[in-house]
DNA sequence: ACCTGAACACCGTTCAAGT
DNA sequence: ACCTGAACACCGTTCAAGT
């Protein structure tokens, strides 16, 4: 799998730390693809919220001006930074080797995309609610190549137009959902303490939801992996049934990695 | 039309603190709950991006300061708009009148939760993407009172503790996902224009492209309420094989809203 | 060619002061 | 009791000027 943050070697604390110490390339001239892997550095360590172009620029080693150079305003990095991560994704060989079933072809994709996810949590809210460039162009998946080769293995497998088109626009919201209730939960505790004001109920008082009492431990526990394949398993049974050829190849394929 | 929330009761019932008379300048001294419709009000017609303290005080006839005296920050104004939303909707009879049924209830609050999704497509993605209080209070249904109502209902029905749990968390992922690709598909072409770097292709070329191009118009179509109720009633058939308690009611109900 | 300094408009937020 | 003015630290962004 490719990398997505660069710079493994980077310092893992660096607080205020003026020292950029990435001594070696701090030469070269900065450049689109850099910044924006920086960029995703900076998410990942500090959050979404507090990603800022002066930030940034501090990681480059170098002013926040200089930025402006590579990339039209924040906006545009932003939609960088989703592009990267996605792209990414579609070069790594293990997703897209062809095996000539859609099955498959699904699950690798499913896989790979929660890989990234997992990896980038604070990164994947902005993969999943920045605005499309075309309505049908859907998250999570958001480039126009990763459509094409969508369509293009379901074509190939007897998928009618329509059905492609179905196929598509329920594998995304299938993911979508998952992959986002699951990076949120493991964001949930930096969630900043909200204060009520005295008319309301008071804050974490719990004696008025017996049930969420007695099952809090059930709902605590975290079977978010065995719930993606399940979940998967009953969307790819779902999608064969929109495919005419029925090549009576057996059941979906295990959704397990292997 | 100006006001969103209708306020027809005055401060009714505690007259203890003697009201001192408002005069017909409606100078009334503002109060929580005025603040977040107004609020909303402001992200529905602005957008998120743009929403700002000090258009909200602009909205509300003050300075923005004078906000601070009734929220805790930006960051508590935040979960409080969610918050205001969502329990809007738990106090909506419609939704939460009992049959008995835990498929009728679990439609009405889907297009419970759809309609406020589509009344408010900006405000949504804060719905689905605020850090939830604890890591299994999940979006969009984000508050204890709706998860108590939700599993007492499946509970009532028959439900296991763990089915109920589970039956909570695939619901909640299903309606995240079809609702948050549905608003976001809305608001789509607002979206920036990016520009790209020589190097890479260029900008809207579909030539690259060609079945993206050949199914255009299948993926231009807006089947999105359609897709919702399949999917919903392909989830309700999935949780009923989950409930031991079969009670040979037949099929699940149609999911069109009559 | 690539970056910086200074500057501008605009944020969120605090707090003493007004009414 | 409720709001405002002034102030502060910090944004994104532009542009002339440095190297």
């Amino acid at each position: 799998m490719r990398r997505i943050s660069a710079d493994p070697d980077s310092p893992a604390g660096l607080g205020s730390a003026a020292a950029p110490t990435t001594p070696l390339n701090n030469r070269a001239p900065l450049d689109r693809r850099k910044i924006l892997a920086a960029a995703v550095e900076v998410i990942d360590e500090d959050g979404l919220k507090q990603f800022t172009m002066r930030k940034l620029g501090m990681k480059l080693g170098v002013e926040a001006m200089a930025i402006y150079r590579y990339v039209h305003g924040r906006e545009d990095l932003l939609n960088g930074i989703v592009e990267h991560v996605i792209d990414d994704l579609y070069g790594d060989p293990d997703v897209h080797m062809s095996t000539g079933n859609w099955q498959d072809y699904l699950v690798r994709v499913s896989h790979g995309v929660r890989r990234i996810a997992l990896a980038h949590p604070q990164v994947f809210p902005l993969i999943a609610t920045r605005p499309p460039a075309a309505p049908w162009v859907r998250p999570p998946l958001r480039s126009l190549r990763w459509m094409e080769s969508f369509l293009d293995t379901l074509k190939t497998c007897g998928f009618s137009d329509a059905a492609a088109v179905a196929a598509y626009r329920s594998f995304s919201s299938f993911l979508l959902g998952h992959l986002l209730l699951e990076v949120s939960a493991q964001g949930a505790d930096t969630s900043p303490i909200e204060q009520q004001d005295p008319e309301d109920p008071p804050p974490s008082d719990m004696s008025s939801y017996p049930l969420l009492q007695r099952l809090e431990s059930e709902l605590s526990q975290d079977h978010s992996a065995e719930e993606f394949e399940d979940s998967l398993e009953t969307l790819l049974e779902r999608l064969d049934r929109l495919n005419p050829r029925q090549a009576g190849e057996g059941p979906a394929p295990s959704t397990h990695v292997n």
